[in-house]
DNA sequence: CCACATCTAGACGACTGGTCTAGTAGTCTG
DNA sequence: CAGACTACTAGACCAGTCGTCTAGATGTGG
């Protein structure tokens, strides 16, 4: 009972690892079993099929994601404007890392999912959906706590933020280097006035 | 010799079309030859190798993009400011437009390629680097005409607002709606004040 | 009217893709 | 210890991948 949520739970991680660098559909079974060593014939009866085991990944990531944002934008002794920035500050430190698990998969599979699988799409849709209210709430916190001015629409610039930092990191992992998400920073920061 | 061109850029126009949609590691030679009905054996003689195709697809949808640009942005009849509205609203159709050869490579491809083919990053990267040069003219031309304000700095201006955009069309695909293409064209007026 | 470059036809090889059936191994019950 | 049931696995399966190659069609110039 417990080893056969392993082996899945090990299939995810190693699934994770190799689909932030190569993408879904550049991940064939027969590379992610030989790595993760779990035999061929097994994966069947962990996924009904490569879109479940899509899936499976995409909400342990956003499950995953959910956990640690909801942390770090309640960090205790910070002000709202500060937790909203360091953010993206970790949003970037990840987008660098030398380890592909830290990437984020919406960047790097929206694009190829969108017309592939509409499951995928909606979990990854849904997990946009609820990352935009938290960072909304965090917005409307630092207005209500002073730390940031008066806003016309929190909601409307929490959205602008995150789209500007999904593009800037799609540039990043083209041009490779981080020249786009410190312009992404320096933006946000004016994005989000003191008051 | 011109029809030598002809076939190539028959397969490149096909190669298009099913790329917007499936993606480049998505379409196979096999597909793309039956589709544009040209025999697999000529292929080869067309393109050094699939790689060389996607570089040369890129290429064309580069330099198609910047002529198409460099046009709507230089419309006599229309102030900067209009303009570069302008230029969003046309982005906007086309994310939506039914025919899939008008979708933007650059959000279809860049986070498939980035991992995939330095080559093929490179292109799109130096496309992205051309827009942005073009953008921030078009805001120097606005601030200079007087109809938009006297802005920091044109040029993180118009990256911020492409990236934007990019990460707008990004969700746009996934959630299959316009609703953050609206918000983005909202964010964007808001960005370029008026003087 | 033949030589020669250009282009086409599609079989072929070596491999990978996702899927599934038939089976082994292990555990629990009586 | 037999039987039954679950958990798991080996490997076949075929359609598909990219890329190569040879043989032939087509057309143009001398």
């Amino acid at each position: 009972m417990e080893d056969q949520k392993a082996t899945r739970t090990h299939i995810l991680t190693v699934g994770r690892r190799l689909t932030a660098q190569k993408g879904y559909t550049g991940v064939g079974l027969s590379e992610l079993l030989k790595v993760a060593s779990v035999p061929k014939g097994s994966f069947y009866h962990y996924f009904a099929s490569k879109e479940a085991y899509g899936c499976a990944l995409l909400e342990d990531f956003i499950t995953e994601y959910k956990g640690q944002l909801a942390n770090s934008l309640q960090h205790p002794k910070m002000n709202a404007r500060s937790r909203f920035l360091a953010y993206f500050t970790d949003w970037h430190r990840k987008q660098i890392s030398p380890n592909p698990e830290d990437r984020c998969l919406v960047v790097r599979l929206s694009a190829e999912v969108a017309d592939l699988s509409p499951a995928m799409s909606s979990i990854l849709h849904q997990g946009v959906e609820s990352i935009l209210v938290y960072l909304a709430n965090t917005l409307k916190e630092g207005e209500a706590e002073g730390t940031i001015a008066q806003l016309d629409d929190p909601v409307a610039l929490a959205e602008t933020i995150y789209h500007l930092w999904l593009g800037a990191s799609l540039v990043a992992s083209l041009s490779h280097n981080d020249a786009s998400l410190n312009a992404a920073m320096r933006a946000t920061e004016a994005l989000v006035p003191r008051p």
